[in-house]
DNA sequence: CCAAAAGTGTTCCGAATACACCCATGG
DNA sequence: CCATGGGTGTATTCGGAACACTTTTGG
């Protein structure tokens, strides 16, 4: 890898969906101060940038390299530039010690992205915890989860972001309970299908879902294509 | 000022309203390549920060620089990275050469701030340009500029920031002439006047509009305090 | 036949839109 | 008295919210 800026970072807030909960992909942290306080806590994924890349190429990078994914739905939403943001001390000391580099301030940019968990083949050693109930983490790294859910609450209203969490096929069950836990509200069942039922980018399929001792749910999936026309004759996706 | 990063910098896309039109503050850049082609080009006002400096810092001292304010709106709302954005060459000498330093690559964090122009005092040489017929400027500050302009429209209409862009004391109409300049679009003058009565944070004054060859219009101006009471109660301001 | 979730329509209310005239002032 | 923009109300349409029962499957 090329030289590494030690005053830009990226970090990534990757949402997954599972078991009907919103997940937030952490990485336990090296022991480096074995025998210390601190010494498991969690953290983002992210790293310092390397010179010669764009910022969105970094993020793309940390993603595939964590997930072995490619073309993911990634959102630049904030930058966190508070000098003393690498706090408290045994965090940067951390820091300094596995990067090798003297930093002592770094601007980071944070994206969020969306990827279908099930899909996935995260490679290190990683962890999906629930968003709604996060450990202490390094750095300022609860804030950013908190301000990435925001910005995900915020678009996901009229960007058909859902569909990047969820399987290739899915039900209209599965696809409520999504929204019910991004937005952290329950919706009316007759409302929503009324609203979604409309979105001729959705496509029926003739498989049903299985294995459940109820009645079976008609599976659907997401036809992008169809989506892009659609969007400019009406616009985009207000649910 | 303490020590310049040469990797980040910040720039302000300040926008005014005057004469029914909304403008962007330009800065002449500097004849460094005087002879050359491109010697005249207009940019944003933007700098490289110090290292000790939040970012939001860095934007405020360079916008009371400019403009002798202080409280003014700023929002944070991208970040351009691309590593070839410092082009075409002579854009990037001239930095390098106004700098001082072996400058070749730096992300910047972009700031859009809305000021009201009559009671600003501006000190530099700038122009107040109209946003809707830009020359080329340097670097990527047209884009820039688009994305900021993306941003405040979609912002404007759940925040209250026509009272930043506005003189203190203001009438209905030039509070509609403003959204109409942002929006670009044509509102209708009673349905407008109808959304806006019922706000009690908006407090007519005994003066009137002077020195027109009609009806003299009303004055109003915002109350922030009962604003922020208000904003709890019922849930901001969608217009 | 029981449990469990799928799937479907109607009514009501508030918000958004379309639309036209009289009023107060300066010249 | 004329030109100019200020200021006001009503009727209609559209979208969002509330709400309950029948259907299909597995066990």
């Amino acid at each position: 890898m090329a030289n590494l800026n030690p005053h830009v970072s990226v970090d990534c807030v990757i949402f997954g969906f599972q078991a009907g909960k919103l997940k937030v992909l952490l990485i336990e942290r090296e022991k480096v101060l074995w025998g210390r306080l601190g010494g498991h806590k969690l953290k983002l994924p992210g790293s310092l940038i390397s010179e010669s890349e764009d910022l969105d190429i970094s993020a793309i990078r940390t993603l595939r390299e964590l997930t072995g994914l490619d073309n993911i739905y990634m959102k630049q939403f904030g930058v966190f530039s508070n000098p003393a943001r690498l706090s408290p001390p045994e965090d940067l000391e951390w820091l300094q010690k596995t990067s090798g580099l003297m930093v002592d301030r770094v601007v980071t940019i944070a994206y969020y992205s969306l990827i279908k968990i099930g899909e996935s083949n995260i490679t290190e050693k990683t962890i999906w915890h629930p968003v709604d109930e996060l450990p202490e983490l390094i750095f300022d790294h609860n804030r950013i989860i908190i301000k990435a859910l925001e910005a995900l609450r915020r678009e996901i209203r009229t960007e058909p972001l859902c569909f990047e969490l969820l399987p290739k096929k899915f039900t209209i069950r599965q696809m409520q309970d999504l929204y019910e836990a991004i937005l952290g509200e329950k919706l009316d069942n007759r409302n929503f299908r009324k609203k979604i039922r409309p979105m001729e980018f959705l496509i029926p399929l003739t498989e049903k879902e299985m294995e459940v001792n109820h009645k079976p749910a008609r599976l659907f999936r997401f036809d992008k294509k169809l989506y892009e026309k659609h969007r400019k004759v009406v616009s985009g996706f207000d649910l």
